[in-house]
DNA sequence: TTGCATTTGTTAAAATTTAACATTACGGTC
DNA sequence: GACCGTAATGTTAAATTTTAACAAATGCAA
């Protein structure tokens, strides 16, 4: 992912613009609801936890917002940062990919990086132990250059 | 990871013998509370919540399980699997390893794969980010062999 | 409009994790 | 061994995170 050092706007409106293409071609509902946490999680590339999300809705109610995460989370709109149990914007919501997520632990940027090569590697490995794989999690945590030269 | 089909009996004793090698080396004390947990999350290759644990402890006291189970993952003698907020004991405590965790959702057994070539891919591309990588989270999620069979 | 399915609202509770402080056990020193 | 400081554990309670259950509202199709 191209650090998103443009204006942010962009990057928004582009996400969200793909988001409504992915949902209507699905026949999926994306109400309002749904986009307030789609461009809540949106406003930066930081993971943001459940309760993150909560304090920026006016309606607060935890089931609510829960209930949206999933539904964009099984859409694959958003992906689940299981190391931080966090979510972020996904940058390629319309297509198949294997992506590594280099999280930051001090600022908590998340880069997305999509490699083809690796999830060769991994596909192989699969075939070989017959594992069918449903779901991938390939988070790295650390520190980020600009962080790093932070600190 | 071998399938552990053998006596289970012998895959808990070499890692009790590796883990306490280990503390004796670092001066970390492998007292009888974390030798227990260890133990508990031992007695399979299934991935373990905390209430697992805490179930199958005397003293079922959360902080006390929460305590050893940090401890135990801090010193890499056990692997936190992050995608189902559990922990399932670590087949190489001694060795610097990258490994991939293949996690059925059926059985919740976990297989460990060391990987050195898919290791130089992410770290080749941490690099090209200036990215310092502090704990890798590599967790495939799906279902075995056996448990694809039965279904 | 009517009926049905989906989504959201609302209240409450369950499950998970942590804080704070008391007590105990260990390791080194005299 | 007696003493001390540190580390580990015990204990109570609370904060945080997630889910259950059901009611109300909304959207879609006949």
């Amino acid at each position: 992912m191209k650090p998103c050092t443009h204006s942010h706007h962009h990057c928004i409106s582009e996400a969200l613009s793909q988001a409504e293409t992915f949902c209507a071609r699905q026949g999926l509902r994306f109400t309002d609801l749904r986009r307030k946490v789609f461009e809540i999680i949106w406003q930066s590339h930081k993971a943001m936890t459940a309760a993150d999300v909560m304090a920026k809705l006016d309606n607060n109610q935890p089931p609510t917002t829960y209930r949206a995460l999933e539904f964009l989370e099984s859409n694959s709109l958003i992906h689940r940062v299981a190391a931080l149990n966090a979510f972020v914007g996904c940058i390629h919501p319309n297509e198949e990919h294997i992506s590594q997520l280099f999280i930051c632990e001090d600022c908590r940027n998340v880069t997305e990086v999509i490699s083809p090569e690796l999830g060769k590697l991994i596909d192989k490995e699969a075939k070989h132990q017959s594992f069918h794989i449903r779901e991938r999690h390939l988070e790295l945590l650390g520190r980020c250059h600009t962080c790093a030269k932070a600190a």
